[in-house]
DNA sequence: ATAGGTCTGTGCCTTTGGTTACTGTAAAGC
DNA sequence: GCTTTACAGTAACCAAAGGCACAGACCTAT
């Protein structure tokens, strides 16, 4: 436990920073699929993520989501530090796209560290960072490229993210992360087939070269 | 000036913290119209916003310009922010919406604060968590949305900002922001006219009731 | 007053993406 | 085996938004 959190942590946290998330935190691990956090919940630990992946994702009042970002190792959520240090709900949905291990570190802690730690200051400025980068990655895809382009930089993202070529969703699975239609998106997937970029089967889709 | 500051921070900050700002910050006056910080720029100091508001906005490899949020009194950009801490360029355009005044803070004094003063860190926090759920809304706006919706938006945020119920822009002005083309919102607003919504003007637009 | 530029209105057409509806087929349950 | 359900393919149609072209109104400068 504590070489894993050594091994992903010791260049941003120091020493006794690292002793007392061993001490406070909870190690949860979470199958893949599985919600982590759902709208309207309120948080009171903020999720440190020691290995694995974990999609964020935005719901509308009539249920359509969109995919917003992934967490992956070493990451948190910034979005829910925000909520947990406004006392709020949370305004998102994370849910385990691979199967992930996860450090729960209880809020109170946060604001502790905050003072006590540069390490820590560092590093949940630098995911706030990263995480209002990804968001304006996210706008930037939705407000300036073509659906065609879009469903391309999922599927590359995903590979990425899940280490695996093969990507095992169905094409309605597909369509809720980008937010569209089942049918549009087997269009697009077959249009790609014929570029020779993928081949399709039932469930799993086998990426060749995007 | 620190009647100024007192009455905008006083209820976030310490009172030797806003000595400091009036110690080390410098005073800016911008003119409505006038670009504060560009796409690429190196940033050393941070703005606090006295007075106005800066519409912020973001611009894809072919100069398509999109809105993302507005910044109003005694706000500070986040964005402006995390380029700071990373050292990297800008990733975003500030327009001064109307006129302004804005205290500019050197950025080495920011993580000297940060360690400081429990107010200093505070607001920054909350700062980022402001602009995260602003990026949110922008996301579910131009996700979930269709065009009429957010140009109603658009318009009643806008005389929200400007505190002035006659939008002195053009029709080609919006569709930057919204990201469409003049002609197309020449058409919404045409409906809205007839709707009795708001009136056209050459050059400004009457709000009725929207 | 005339000329040139800017702003707005509108008709027509295209593109992108969304909807409906139906088919075939693979898997799962019995 | 048969039945049911989930998944994928496709055609036809529809809607929202964008593009093009042009006209008229207004504004400014000479």
């Amino acid at each position: 436990m504590k070489e894993e959190l050594l091994g992903i942590f010791s260049s941003h946290f120091e020493q006794p920073l690292i002793d007392e998330i061993i001490e406070v935190g909870k190690c949860m691990e979470v199958p893949a699929g599985e919600t982590i956090m759902d709208i309207g919940n309120y948080i009171r630990s903020i999720p440190l993520l020691l290995s694995g992946a974990i999609k964020v994702l935005r719901e509308d009042d009539e249920g359509d989501e969109l995919l917003l970002y992934y967490l992956e190792q070493g990451e948190t959520c910034s979005v829910t530090m925000a909520c947990c240090m406004g006392h709020t709900q949370s305004e998102i949905r994370a849910i385990a796209e691979t199967d992930a291990k996860i450090m729960m570190v209880p809020v109170q802690k946060m604001e502790e560290w905050m003072a006590k730690y540069k390490g820590w200051r560092n590093y949940v400025f630098e995911s706030y960072h990263n995480r209002l980068n990804e968001l304006l990655q996210t706008v930037d895809s939705i407000a300036f490229k073509n659906l065609d382009q879009r469903l391309v930089d999922y599927l590359k993202k995903k590979i990425e993210v899940t280490n695996d070529n093969q990507i095992r969703s169905t094409h309605q699975e597909i369509a809720y992360d980008l937010h569209t239609s089942r049918v549009v998106i087997s269009r697009l997937l077959k249009k790609l087939e014929k570029m020779k970029k993928l081949v399709l089967h039932r469930n799993y889709i086998q990426i060749l070269d995007l």
